[in-house]
DNA sequence: GCCTTCCCATACGTATGCGTATGGAAGTTA
DNA sequence: TAACTTCCATACGCATACGTATGGGAAGGC
């Protein structure tokens, strides 16, 4: 995977990047303004490097940023499907991962990576596949709380739904009010 | 507004382009391809002419673009107030505007609009006046159906980020299944 | 028929950003 | 310490896209 081997981190005196350091600054640099705030030149600025840095890690930019797809990919599975303990009620599961998605910001990454890669066929199949791991999750959630198949379905693709919306409404609320929403919106889909 | 007066539309041999035209084509190239592909040159190929005749209707790009942005806030809000002849009875009436956002994909420029204003504040302040007003008309209509006003938020809420996230999933249903669980969303919304 | 206005073509200057070539400094190994 | 590897700086070529300057053709008014 890594470039470098095996060996053990080298702390040097000068700054030495490795290509984690410029995943997280595209990272950043993309919740901060888009896809089109990735730009070789100004990562190295951010990072005290030059491009020389850029092109010994990485083949060219496509590749670099073929890259930070599957690199927010992983982390994205780690945070939603690995997770902390949560209750052991099943409806009461429901609602905590709810409010972890919100209280966490689970899926704040979304609206920057969905933007990027939606008009790219091959990149949008990456991020459904995410979407595809998401739902089961949640759909197993609900089945786990006594809702049929299709019953499942329904509420979780409503929830998923719910949550990428948000993302993606101009007007930000408050944490605490998006958490009391999401309380409201979790507790019409468990009544029935 | 126009900066061709009121003289009438000057039947000509060859093509003459209007703003309406220029901005047509900026958001066909924007549904294809998002903001980066609403190139000033690229558009002026698609149209058959050159940058000559863009630079006559408009300032410049950043001028176009917020032009732009109000002719798509126009025909929004026209799209989705000023409606055809809805159902008399209430609760009908929400189930109708909800297939009717699926049916004829109202919004379905927002994930364009949206992945574009996103960064920019004063745009996203356009973006979000829409928002609002979309979610008025929403709320308006589960109030007629006898929630309460904050009932009727709720329900509002949750409807309105179910359209706005169906459109940014990547795995993209087929428009019978989308419109079998949006009638299965409302009905859940309705029935409390 | 001429002149004015409208609309566009052409050519140019400039800025940005990618990728490459090459040299060199720091760290590693023998 | 000499050779070798790793990582980066510098300088350059090149493509894209914006904006401007200028000229000109077409349509309508006189």
């Amino acid at each position: 995977m890594s470039t470098r081997g095996i060996t053990k981190p080298k702390k040097s005196v000068i700054d030495r990047q490795s290509k984690e350091s410029w995943l997280n600054a595209a990272l950043k640099a993309l919740a901060s303004g888009g896809i089109d705030k990735v730009r070789v030149e100004s990562l190295a600025k951010n990072l005290g490097v030059t491009k020389g840095s850029f092109y010994w890690h990485f083949k060219d930019r496509e590749q670099f940023l073929d890259e930070l797809l599957n690199f927010w990919a992983e982390q994205s599975t780690q945070t939603v499907i690995a997770n902390p303990d949560y209750p052991t009620d099943s409806r009461a599961r429901v609602r905590a991962v709810a409010e972890d998605i919100v209280r966490r910001d689970l899926g704040g990454m979304d609206p920057h990576i969905r933007s990027w890669t939606q008009y790219d066929k091959r990149r949008a199949k990456v991020v459904a596949v995410i979407d595809k791991k998401r739902f089961e999750f949640l759909q197993d959630l609900f089945a786990a709380a006594g809702f049929s198949t299709s019953g499942a379905s329904l509420r979780a693709q409503s929830l998923y739904r719910y949550v990428l919306g948000e993302q993606f409404i101009s007007v930000r609320e408050s944490k605490s009010q998006r958490l009391q929403r999401m309380q409201a919106h979790v507790d019409l889909l468990l009544q029935a």
